[in-house]
RNA sequence: GGGAUCAUAGCUCAGCUGGGAGAGCAUCUGCCUUACAAGCAGAGGGUCACAGGUUCGAGCCCUGUUGGUCCCACCA
């Protein structure tokens, strides 16, 4: 057994231990026939990430999970991998590429590919070696990318199988065009946000002459695309224009008049400008009216050359422009101020331009309804269980899923076109020649937005399409851990992928957690610098401090504040954990301690055995429902104040005594205590567990691949719990008087414990012993009554006893008085409450007979305990 | 506009299926007691947002109100 040092210093020892898990293959997950699977597949971090706390709690979370289900005797695979990121990653390399002065046109399709796989190649593994830095036991072995040959693979069968059963199609549609990233992107990929802008007030004159419509606009410069105005067919004020045409102004081009329901007649001047190109909703009503759509925007939003005056301007330029000559040709009527929602790229913030363009698009109504029934029938459950209600909804209002993208580094869409004569096929082939005129065929340049593989995830990474072992074997996988803000993105696509292509839900459980924000409540962002690193906290206080810290105190789905304060409590814990495994190995005899038989065991060691047997049974309980926090509190407790303040602080004397017979027995409890500690704290704090752990056994062998602590019956004293309770009742009562009285440690004192009862006169002959060196008691005097106490000897009275103490020259009457009388009121409130349950017939009639029991116990109890509070009451003021 | 969620001690938050209000930090008072001052002992501090309802019994369930946060939504 090795010495501890005083401090528990984790970054000496950290790496030291994940090396050698990594080394013995711990983490490594087999097909075991003769064992349970347990799965969870990591949510693929973005290859250009860095480890945020997000990434912290998310990983801690999964890793609780697997390493409990993996002590407990599970094959329990974690499967781990990173994320191609096609927009994220693809920006940052042309960034990077800008600053060399370098285009994407500059080096081809297949330059910037071949770059693109160096970047990942260099940069790809950095929030991997960042993962393990908390300890994450994920099976490395088999990583995975969601770009690799095998995801590659079930990305093509899987577009080609959607295509063939027709829910895959190209079309001409309006989609959200990102002029910066020069991209589609879908409607999740949209952020939506309340800018300040104004409303335009237009005059548009009838092209007969008689007279002028007014509309409001909040983008002026789509004015150029317009192909109607529309007014509600019931809006008595435009009835009779229906039909008839305006002069567009500047252009002067004559749209008509539609009417359609769309249009709110309370809203404005209940007349809209319609835009079929720039402006989903126009795009509808456009296609109702068989409206020509006029496309006004270049790529990068700025106006085409088909306008000349306007030309090159981009989208705001022309908007100023456009305003001013609108003033100037008397059709401008008013500027108001407006607020109002505008899209944005949620990579680049980029307000969207909507864009009518050619896109695939996955028809989503007939992958929503089985997604929606399974968790329904729950064959999958959220927890907590209100988030199916953001499922619900979004799979309930979905539109069909735009999966193209004009970006290059991505899985490319395996459709091939013939320039000769018009063919298009899709196909798992890499080329092909067309089957019609037999030319070589060109593959679509486009690739499919990321989370296309994403959804694909849970059992891409086990080797579908083929039938593997793995597949079989681990999937449906057990646990998803994610945040609530990726379930629109993520989890619905899982769900409905895994439920079209292997007919099962791709997990049972989606465990939900919330967002880590700054000690403000603030988001953690780069913008405003607020972020803390993870890995700076891991450096400082520890990985296990900062799990710990990330589990505490939060429930799941709630957002979470950081603060420095917690990461410190949660370094001290570990340092009590620390000091208390170091006081047991002290006090270890050289070799070891033998298993002692139960019938040499104390009241005590029976308490404490008792208790964390229990405590192993409720934390199972706990970490099965996944109230991880509350599991986690439990271990603080128990390991904090039971153990160590009060056990450790027992037993103590039987220790430093050479010829106790107990002391063996002492030693044993200790160690066998400590020992299941551990072992229910190591999924939360693995590393100073395993140190501790391997230290004290003097063995190699892991605490990871140890035993999960069970319930055991007999290990369970209900009668020494309760007595021991009994005693530290009377302890904490003598330490309170010794406190309220300013009574120096140094200065001891008899105690008299006084109960009529003979079975009570014995718990506390039993446990006298521990008067001493908990409540500093010189002699210890357990008795019928009050024979030969002082009359002026202090009393406090506990449940079963009255305990006296005689520090004569130190009492100050007054202050007995007031506590004694802050005791009986105490009482009173308490024997009131009771009295009041249970003089009510109604709860006599209607409550559980154990609550009814319960009740009158109580009462008999306080009952007996006011006697006595009296009778010291009476003894002080006579 | 619709929906979700929160409101509990000075601060940050727990509180599982309804049965005597908890933790950490902070504050106050004693202690350097041979594992730990990153510690030990003790104490103070809450009409559980407000108003109703269900119930023998509500922090917990229901309805409404107020305030905050978030998500969704096509008022141009």
């Amino acid at each position: 057994m090795k010495e501890l040092e005083k401090n528990y210093n984790p970054s000496e020892i950290e790496e030291r231990i994940y090396v050698n898990w990594e080394k013995q293959k711990y983490f490594h997950a087999e097909i075991d026939k003769d064992k349970k699977p347990f799965t969870i597949v990591m949510p693929p971090p973005n290859i250009t990430g860095q480890l945020h706390m997000g990434h912290a709690l998310d990983n801690t979370l999964q890793d609780i999970l697997i390493r409990t289900k993996r002590m407990q005797g599970y094959s329990a695979l974690w499967l781990p991998g990173t994320d191609h990121a096609s927009i994220a990653t693809e920006a940052k390399i042309v960034e990077a590429m800008r600053k060399e002065g370098v285009t994407k046109e500059d080096l081809g399709r297949d330059g910037f590919l071949e770059r693109a796989w160096e970047w990942k190649k260099e940069y790809g593994g950095r929030i991997v070696t960042q993962l393990k830095k908390i300890g994450s036991s994920a099976d490395w072995d088999r990583e995975r990318f969601t770009m690799d040959d095998g995801c590659n693979k079930a990305v093509k069968e899987v577009f080609v199988n959607l295509y063939n059963k027709g829910l895959i199609y190209r079309g001409e549609r309006i989609i959200n065009w990102c002029p910066k990233c020069l991209t589609s992107i879908s409607d999740a990929e949209v952020e939506y946000e309340d800018q300040a802008g104004h409303f335009w007030h237009l005059r548009y004159a009838l092209s007969d002459g008689s007279g002028y419509i007014n509309l409001a606009t909040t983008r002026p410069e789509t004015l150029l695309g317009d192909t109607a105005v529309a007014v509600n067919p019931n809006d008595d004020r435009y009835k009779d224009m229906i039909g008839k045409t305006v002069i567009l102004p500047l252009v002067h081009r004559e749209i008509p008049i539609v009417a359609d329901d769309y249009v709110e007649m309370d809203f404005g001047t209940g007349v809209v400008k319609i835009t079929p190109a720039h402006d989903p909703n126009d795009f509808e009503v456009g296609a109702r009216h068989n409206l020509p759509i006029i496309n006004v925007m270049t790529d990068d939003a700025k106006i085409t050359e088909d306008y000349p005056k306007y030309a090159g301007m981009d989208r705001y330029e022309a908007r100023k422009a456009i305003v001013a000559d609108l003033e100037a040709e008397g059709a401008l009527v008013k500027i108001e101020d407006y607020s109002h929602n505008v899209g944005t790229c949620y990579r680049c913030s980029t307000t969207v331009e909507p864009r009518v363009s050619k896109q695939w698009f996955v028809k989503m109504k007939p992958l929503a309804g089985p997604a929606i029934d399974a968790v329904k029938k729950d064959d999958t459950q959220f927890v907590p269980e209100h988030f199916e209600k953001t499922y619900f909804h979004w799979l309930e209002n979905i539109r069909d899923w735009c999966i193209s993208r004009q970006l290059w580094w991505g899985h490319q869409i395996p459709a091939f076109y013939c320039d000769e004569c018009g063919e298009m096929i899709v196909t798992k082939e890499n080329t092909c020649n067309c089957p019609k005129c037999g030319k070589e065929m060109r593959q679509d340049p486009d690739t499919l937005d990321t989370w296309f593989s994403s959804a694909l995830w849970p059992f891409s990474t086990l080797g579908w399409p083929e039938k593997t072992e793995e597949m079989e074997y681990f999937y449906p996988t057990n646990v998803l851990v994610t945040g609530y803000d990726i379930i629109p993105f993520w989890v619905m696509r899982m769900m409905f992928s895994g439920l079209e292509h292997t007919g099962q839900v791709p997990f049972d459980t989606v465990l939900i957690h919330g967002l880590v924000r700054d000690s403000l409540g603030r988001k953690m962002s780069k913008s405003l610098g607020n972020g803390i690193d993870p890995l700076e906290i891991i450096e400082k206080y520890g990985a296990d401090a900062l799990r710990f810290t990330l589990i505490t105190g939060n429930a799941p789905g709630n957002d979470m504040r950081f603060y420095m304060e917690r990461v410190e409590a949660s370094r001290n814990f570990a340092n009590k954990v620390w000091n208390a495994s170091r006081f047991i190995m002290m006090n270890m005899p050289e070799g070891g301690i033998a298993d002692v038989s139960i019938d040499k065991l104390t009241d005590a060691d029976k308490w404490i055995l008792s208790k964390v047997n229990n405590l192993a049974k409720e934390v199972t309980d706990n970490i099965e429902k996944f109230e991880l926090g509350i599991a986690a509190d439990k271990l603080y407790n128990f390991i904090w104040e039971e153990f160590c303040d009060w056990y450790i602080e027992m037993v103590k004397p039987r220790l430093y005594s050479d010829d106790n017979n107990t002391k063996e027995a002492a030693l044993y409890t200790l160690k066998t205590v400590l020992v299941t500690s551990l072992k229910l704290l190591h999924p939360y704090m693995p590393f100073i567990t395993e140190e501790i752990f391997t230290n004290l056994e003097d063995k190699e062998e892991s605490i990871m691949i140890s035993n999960w602590p069970e319930y055991k019956d007999e290990l369970n004293f209900a009668k020494e719990e309760a007595d021991i309770e009994a005693i530290k009742e009377a302890v904490r009562a003598i330490r309170n008087v010794r406190s309220n009285m300013n009574v120096p440690p140094s200065k001891k004192a008899t105690v008299y414990v006084v109960s009529e009862n003979e079975d009570v006169r014995n718990i506390f002959e039993t446990g006298k012993v521990f008067f001493g060196t908990l409540s500093y008691a010189s002699e210890v005097l357990v008795q019928a009554d009050k024979a030969g106490i002082p009359d002026d000897a202090v009393s406090t009275v506990v449940s079963k006893a009255t305990v006296y103490m005689p520090f004569a020259e130190l009492v100050d009457i007054e202050k007995e008085i007031e506590r004694l009388t802050k005791e009986k009121e105490k009482l009173e409130k308490e024997i009131a409450r009771v009295d009041g349950m249970l003089s009510n017939p109604n709860f006599v009639n209607k409550a559980p007979e154990a609550k009814i029991n319960e009740e009158k116990e109580k009462q008999a109890k306080y009952k007996e305990m006011m006697e006595r509070v009296l009778e010291s009451l009476a003894n002080l003021t006579k």
